[in-house]
DNA sequence: GGCGCGCTACTCGGATACGTCTTGTCCGAGTACGACTGG
DNA sequence: CCAGTCGTACTCGGACAAGACGTATCCGAGTAGCGCGCC
């Protein structure tokens, strides 16, 4: 029940992209956080692939998103990193052993799926509440409207 | 973000301990569900330390619940088999690069992982609010009552 | 001076090693029951 | 017949390999901009 580190490179640059109208290069983007380049180039081509950036190639090439901040929930960016699949796999306990039952009383999943399935549910229902857009603005009421514009200024500045 | 199948294997252990007096050796539930008997025993060792079970040696020995079903929650089993870290890790990515923030800006936690610490906190609510009791009530219901008696019987008779 | 072409440099993308964690298994330590022996 | 003791068989417990996944890195394919040459 560990999620990987990745998901946090992916959302930090998320928020970063948000309102830079030119591409940013992976190189840039781990530069800004002082993180591998290589690996994180990894982690942008999964968000390009579930399709919430969109990837620029040649000489003032990058990464730039693909919609609104405002339509980009961090359980996309989970997805998009971690995969699709459900934490638990239910592997149908119950119709194995010696008392084993029928595949015909078993067409509702289990009494513990369900109760799995409701947690990671309720979970996804929280991640799916939270934009790109909610991010950047808590970040502005945090610390300021200055980081963010700060940001967006290097990130052009590098580009260049 | 992908669950230990350990986890299964012991709440559906759980479920089938309850309304048992005498202690049940791990190689019966191990082959009551028809799973390996080492690896059983490990996660029942995990719920053990966890003080969901204890347990007892020698001849008449196994493992039984210490508390009512009612007291033992869903939660408390997946904590005991995956334990207790949280499943996002903030690394402080913002404190990093050229424009790190300062560390008395960072006293309070950064913006994605309060989302993320909220979304878990709604999942360990949701395991939080079903009980093994819970789960056996849900399975008299769903199967019949004959089904969770059937298992007691078959426990105790295995045991003789 | 304007246009077309080739080059270069920069970008992404997938294929490739390494480390760590989960999975799976085994054997040794400990204990309660049962049988045996002596009083 | 009863009590103490020994032996045995059964249990848990932790230590030990194998496989899968996440982590980290590299090099090749592709493309957009730029400069040069030609008309």
């Amino acid at each position: 029940m560990r999620m990987s580190g990745g998901v946090e490179w992916a959302v930090h640059c998320c928020v970063a992209l948000t309102d830079v109208d030119r591409p940013v290069p992976a190189a840039t983007l781990a530069r800004l956080h002082d993180v591998s380049m290589s690996y994180l180039a990894k982690h942008m081509q999964a968000l390009a692939r579930a399709g919430l950036v969109r990837s620029v190639q040649g000489k003032a090439g990058g990464y730039a998103l693909t919609r609104s901040p405002g339509d980009i929930t961090v359980l996309d960016i989970v997805i998009a990193i971690e995969g699709a699949d459900p934490q638990f796999t239910c592997t149908e306990i119950r119709q194995r052993g010696p008392l084993a039952a029928s595949p015909e009383d078993c067409l509702r999943a289990c009494a513990v799926h369900r109760a799995m399935l409701a947690a990671e549910q309720a979970w996804r229902e929280s991640l799916r509440g939270v934009t790109v857009a909610d991010l950047a603005t808590t970040v502005d009421r945090d610390s300021g409207p200055d980081v963010l514009r700060g940001v967006r200024a290097w990130l052009t500045a590098s580009a260049s």
